[in-house]
DNA sequence: TCTTTGCGTGCAAACGTTTGCACACCTCGC
DNA sequence: GCGAGGTGTGCAAACGTTTGCACGCAAAGA
């Protein structure tokens, strides 16, 4: 009585042999209106629930997506997420998560597990691993889809932010404003975005005649303790080499950024001029309403299953890079001539 | 060439029968040494992963665990999978993620559709569902763990926190600072972990002599924007009845409230007290800090995993809630009487 | 009345594993 | 020299589906 019921169990109640109750409950495939009704009642009154297992052993598809990440509680992620839900739940697919913490090594063991759940598809959120990819890549036999990922070759699907846009924006906004000396928060070093963001900014300022200086270069991993320690280094230089605004990789370093600034008095923007990145739900609602540059995130996720979905279709599907507009809010500011 | 290879592959590769390959992969259940290795190369060389459709269609267990959310964009969900994850990974153990938007009808749908990959046990977290349930809980035939849930009946883990102690300890802190009026902003209303810290502020006030008024509660949903909502309600009463001190369902609402409240000059905590629920990340870095009850968000995703992992070695299981403590930041103070 | 068509159904193979059982061989002790 | 025990391997069934093929039967055409 435990066990969930299956087919078998069906077929032995109506009186049929399996393939009958598989075909009656699949759809229309040749099967008498009695019949079909008749199994239908049984089935739901035992409340049969087809084995994913079973079904995908055989026909090799699975109503599966993999997605890898690198952790669930950034809300970068969770919005490219959110938007992989989307696009995908009515389709009736279903997610199996496996989370890299951001590690490289685990990131491709993470590959070949999802693999052995032959999912349909996979999409990789901001992957570190790079080139550890070629090998398994090819064996993998089904659409891969790479968000905001380190450039792996030319075979893939890649649906990215166009971060170096974002970036030399960002940057381009505060030179407008009369800045001279900004800094530039980074990322995680080894990601591709982080790099992207640093080529616009480097891009905005040559452009601007500004020469960089790789002391207003600051590390960073985007997390808001980074912002805090980046504030914090920021108030230990003298006065004079100190930047007069800081392009952040992320909001959240941003708002890091930004709380400290609070607590140590020093005021934003009249006083340092700050923009972000991905343009969060909190970034609106932070003091002062932060400037960003907007990160379409849920589109991403969205395109990233339907770009899975073409290819499925057999249907040719192009690299996707997506620009973000730029969001002007109050943390930043012209630069006070004093 | 494109097809995964499989476990006949290498058998063929080896020369020797499926079995064996399958025996040499699993361990060492009496395989020669000799064998094992040149299997374990073969398998190493044409990278082999197990499908774990077949393996679970056989064994019955999958190493895979079906989580149940409302979705993933919540700071306060994410949270919770971070630390299902944390639990989960060293077990080797995948997720398959179901969203459901809140929709109880989705929700049940969303369960059965889990239950078809038979994953070796379910994780539900903030169920709307409630009795919904009783029907199919028996036939799913696996550990089942509710986090922060409706109570469905005897025979289910339940993992929350202590939403009623929350509430309690919220509203007594405001209380303590000697406010009188003091207004509950509501999350979901079908909630259970609403309903809870509803209940504590109700006793807490009870317990202060103070008559409850209806005028006080506050309808909303958790979100941003019903925090601004709310803030927008409170300046549109009379001063005299305005309350002093507001208890917030969470700290995504009550930062929405704190936004708003910067944006009209009504300060905080001077004129108004806000306390929050969850210990979210951004909660230490607002502007107030906020005063919040700390909610053991990963420990209760942790301790849904062991408890489940309990479950299935059949040792017995308990109840678990947990009791977050109040956090005292800045956005609370004393009654100013003026 | 006899073939043709087509509809509803059943049989059996296949998907990729695991595992109980059996078999062959080898070693050891008598 | 013969049986007992152990070790390494293979065979085949099973898990729950889907699906190509074939079969029986009724309706339709000749």
């Amino acid at each position: 009585m435990h066990n969930r019921p299956s087919i078998k169990d069906i077929a032995r109640r109506a009186d049929v042999a399996p393939s009958t109750v598989s075909r009656a409950l699949a759809g229309s495939t040749r099967v008498s209106a009695a019949t079909r009704q008749r199994i239908e009642a049984i089935a739901a009154e035992m409340d049969y629930t087809p084995s994913a297992a079973a079904r995908s052993l055989v026909t090799g598809a699975s109503k599966t997506l993999g997605i890898l990440v690198p952790g669930l509680s950034d809300p970068y992620i969770a919005a490219v997420m959110e938007g992989i839900e989307a696009s995908s739940a009515a389709a009736g697919y279903q997610h199996v998560i496996a989370s890299t913490g951001g590690d490289p090594e685990r990131e491709i063991r993470a590959v070949r597990m999802l693999a052995g759940y032959n999912p349909d598809g996979l999409i990789i959120l901001s992957s570190r691993a790079g080139k550890a990819y070629l090998n398994i890549l090819p064996t993998l036999n089904m659409p891969v889809a790479f968000v905001n990922s380190a450039q792996i070759g030319d075979s893939v699907l890649s649906i990215a932010t166009d971060n170096e846009h974002g970036g030399w924006l960002a940057t381009r906004h505060l030179l407008e404003l009369g800045h001279k000396r900004i800094a530039y928060l980074g990322g995680p070093s080894r990601g591709r975005s982080q790099q992207a963001r640093a080529a616009g900014y480097r891009r905005a300022l040559h452009e601007a005649g500004i020469p960089f200086d790789p002391a207003l270069l600051l590390a960073g991993d985007g997390s808001i303790d980074a912002g805090q320690a980046a504030l914090r280094h920021i108030l230990s230089l003298p006065e004079d080499v100190r930047p007069t605004a800081v392009f952040c990789y992320n909001d959240l370093c941003a708002l890091g950024l930004l709380a400290h600034a609070r607590k140590h008095g020093l005021p934003v923007p009249e006083s340092l001029s700050v923009i972000g990145f991905d343009d969060i739900p909190i970034a609106a609602i932070s003091a002062p309403p932060l400037t960003t540059i907007e990160q379409r995130t849920t589109e991403l996720g969205q395109l990233a299953v339907d770009s899975i979905f073409a290819a499925l279709r057999q249907e040719p599907v192009a690299d996707i890079r997506l620009r973000g507009e730029l969001i002007v809010r109050a943390s930043t500011c012209t630069l006070s001539e004093t």
